[in-house]
DNA sequence: ATGATAATGATAATCACTATCATGATAGCA
DNA sequence: TGCTATCATGATAGTGATTATCATTATCAT
């Protein structure tokens, strides 16, 4: 289960940021796009219920859910602006359609052996990782010639 | 093993590319690097055998090897400016060190199953992924306070 | 050697993102 | 509910990386 925005509006109250409209706004943009989007394409939902907000209040509001780990960005192939919601305490990755651009997440993640491999071979003390597939969604592979 | 400069230019002109100075002064700052780089350190580097050299032609020329596939993007936590040279036939990834940005190759990756998995999680048609593990080198673990 | 073609570099433009700062809004508290 | 310290916002302008344009120059097949 993904957090709703207004589980996300008290986790701000709780780290002491104030929740404003503007943050509202873009948690609801957030919470209701289980894609990926850029700033802008942010920015552009999220003018629909609150206009006068600012493109500028968007990187705050993004650079501040990113710290608080309420949301992550994508690294697609063509570019690293993408930013989408997390789910909280489970681990997850993304799949990227190279069609569509379209992203989905995939819960199974099993790197505790890679992971031990990769110290093994390279010592170094891990504590992260960032995994993605690409290919095509089954609507674009459906459209792709054989 | 890894593509040498000279085997690169050779590829280069394979595909109907000219082989410049300029390219091979980049080619070899590239292949004599172990770690990633940015443009701009590869600009850096280059003027060191081609002074002349301008920065615009190392982003047209990592451009095409990126291309070419035979340099590949880093994506660090806090940016993606990073190229690196390419393994040829051998599937490789990164291991990124959040202390000093040093990144090292690791060869091993059996994610055969876990693609499967994927596969029939989302029904992508998946033709690639991207596998970065993050933490301390060993001279940063070791420098660091316990 | 020559000429078609592609690559270079200078300049300036664009694009994403950030710093600054005065104004306005929020939330704790009386 | 009203007051006030503090935080957030938005406008403006600025930065820094990357790209477009275009005249000049170099490469390579002939």
């Amino acid at each position: 289960m993904r957090f709703t925005a207004n589980r996300i509006a008290g986790i701000l109250r709780e780290h002491g940021h104030k929740l404003t409209p503007q943050r509202h706004a873009i948690l609801r943009v957030m919470a209701a796009t289980h894609d990926h989007l850029t700033p802008e394409a942010i920015h552009e939902k999220a003018r629909s219920s609150k206009p006068e907000i600012g493109l500028i209040t968007v990187y705050r509001t993004l650079s501040l859910l990113s710290d608080l780990k309420l949301v992550c960005r994508v690294h697609a192939p063509n570019g690293c602006r993408g930013y989408m919601m997390r789910r909280p305490a489970e681990h997850h990755h993304h799949v990227v359609c190279s069609g569509c651009d379209r992203v989905v997440d995939f819960r199974g993640c099993h790197l505790a052996d890679l992971e031990q491999e990769v110290l093994e071979e390279t010592g170094f003390d891990i504590n992260g990782h960032l995994l993605e597939f690409y290919g095509l969604c089954p609507d674009c592979s459906a459209a792709a010639p054989a």
